[in-house]
DNA sequence: CAGGCAATTGTTAGCGTTATCATTACGTGC
DNA sequence: GCACGTAATGATAACGCTAACAATTGCCTG
């Protein structure tokens, strides 16, 4: 029905106007929902605009409004559950906005690349920026090679308070993870972490140190990983040997997941012997052997939250609000790795 | 050093062409690397390029042009694994060929938000489209809805051969499971299967039926799943109430690890009772109990691939060589979850 | 019924590039 | 010294749209 072209080139505004016998500037107010164009006279339009199967063109519109309506991601790791479903909010969101999202992702995090991709999409005049899951490094050179004037938001890691980040609540969620596991009169926790340069990797840290401190409990050193089930895997050998050990946090759930491994290797039961909570509530966490306990941050609910906070900071001139943006609190889902403490 | 502005309005090429006392036009020339410019003038340009923080506007080049130099993904499942790495091999080839990627992810499979992402892309007239790992339905409505004349390739899942479609040679997949397993001596080959209208579980489900038919082995009833790790730990929980059942070939890792945790609930041990094999080698597979042998399909070339063939298609005039793109053969990744068939 | 105001529509001038077609300058060969 | 070719550069007109202002229309008021 609608799209009469054959291979022509696509309808431009002019067409329009003329089919509906109407200048070109009333078919814009008609597009753009302006007010003032007689009932009668939108109806032609639209009409025209439906055969001829018309579509502004972006690129000129954004020529003359001298902006994409494009939101530019910068975004690392975007293979891992967390930032891949973080991109979805945003996707999401900006959509919904009526904003176009491009998405550039450096080979490396050195600061060529990073300044390469933010430059990129500073030459797309997008809109606005938002930069996701980055060490702080990596937010630096974004934030340093981003053109002066360009609303920013950062996810996660921000290298100060000039540019409002939306973040979870890591701290929140380290607590409720370590609460959980003293609550089952378990005396300490261990801590596997995630990279040290990474912020949420180090804000899951201090939470757990701090949680035990202010119960009264010493903190065991920290076993490193890197995110990745296979440090789950050698963290696990390692508390494997260790007297002792009845509760461990891991920092996210593919080392959790390593950890369960390198634990049923050595034939220490989870959760009679050792207890363990994770990070992320990958949607595989619920079967695993055994199912997980984990702290489940609403990756989704930080992008759209980012793009909100992306576009009020469009609408409004200045970048004065910075930061107050409020941290997403994840939630805590039991299963059965965790129980009480053995003896 | 570079970078003067101070919050003003970005550099335009007039204020190149002023400041290094050529036109526009020369200064275009010197951009585009157009020859017929004297060593000097170019030397000059770049100077004040330099100098003013010069970046072609790519919205006006867009408009002259007639392309915004961009690709267009259409993407569902993105925050699964493979389309997570395909996306990802998709935005680097396509950056490196100096084209942006902007991201449309239609809000459902149902023909209308599928519609409304295709028109979206084309309104911000991208060069080309890459439509990844659907249905053939919703690969069907993108096609539909995308404007003729704009060159588009699919992942995985096309209609037909109107549309170059890059895909992972499923069926060599599945044909290196099941034989693996049949060389193991076991009699025959279960089946869990993914969501029955996806391709690539379709052609899984073919191959592992015809490469145990062509070993004259009966296949046993498919036992359907959907992907999601609850699905195969349900399938696993059917498997171990059935007798001579000694291998399985899940469609996915996801699957394989519900399974694994069904069958070690029933006290069915991997690999002495039953073989496992899975389908993916997520970065995790390797650190379940047992570590599981899987197919892996390299997710990020079929990314790389598909932006090739666009490219290709976008050179050329026409569509002509549809179909001609070879399928990027998995391998087969050994681990502890298969062993010889008991007794 | 003139004057004025609001609603509706049209005209003109860009937005920042590049394509296209001049124009200029500088040899070269006869 | 003159036509001619070639390299280097410039001027002008798009690309498709919207902002800003101008013009027209109809209707109301006194």
């Amino acid at each position: 029905m609608a799209g009469v072209r054959r291979g022509r080139r696509p309808a431009v505004i002019g067409d329009v106007a003329r089919l509906s016998g109407v200048s070109n500037q009333t078919v814009s107010r008609v597009i753009n929902e302006r007010p003032n164009v007689r009932e009668e006279t939108r109806r032609r339009v639209l009409d025209a605009i439906r055969q001829l199967d018309y579509r502004p063109n972006l690129m000129a519109r954004g020529l003359v409004r001298r902006q994409a309506h494009t939101i530019g991601v910068i975004s690392f790791d975007s293979v891992l559950f967390g930032p891949a479903s973080t991109l979805l909010g945003i996707g999401r969101a900006a959509r919904s906005a009526g904003y176009g999202v491009t998405i550039a992702t450096p080979d490396s995090s050195d600061r060529g690349s990073i300044a390469k991709a933010t430059t990129d999409l500073a030459s797309h005049t997008v809109a606005g920026v938002i930069i996701v899951f980055v060490s702080r490094a990596a937010a630096t050179s974004a934030l340093l090679s981003l053109p002066a004037g360009l609303p920013a938001v950062a996810v996660e890691a921000s290298p100060d308070d000039s540019v409002p980040t939306v973040r979870v609540d890591q701290a929140e969620g380290a607590r409720m993870a370590v609460e959980h596991l003293l609550g089952l009169g378990h005396s300490t926790v261990w801590h596997v972490s995630g990279p040290r340069e990474r912020m949420d990797a180090q804000a899951r840290v201090e939470a757990w140190r701090a949680t035990l401190e202010r119960a009264g409990r010493s903190a065991p050193p920290v076993v490193p990983g890197d995110w990745s089930a296979e440090s789950g895997y050698r963290a696990g050998l390692e508390l494997a040997e260790r007297q002792g050990v009845t509760a461990v946090f891991a920092a996210n759930d593919h080392m959790a997941l390593g950890l369960l491994r390198a634990l049923s290797e050595r034939g220490v039961r989870v959760p009679r012997d050792v207890s363990v909570v994770g990070f992320d509530d990958i949607p595989e966490a619920g079967y695993l052997i055994p199912p997980l306990t984990t702290v489940r941050p609403d990756h989704e609910e930080v992008g759209r939250r980012s793009v909100e906070t992306l576009l009020r900071l469009m609408d409004g001139d200045g970048r004065d609000d910075a930061d107050d943006v409020p941290r997403v609190v994840p939630t805590l889902v039991r299963r059965l790795s965790t129980a009480p403490a053995p003896g």
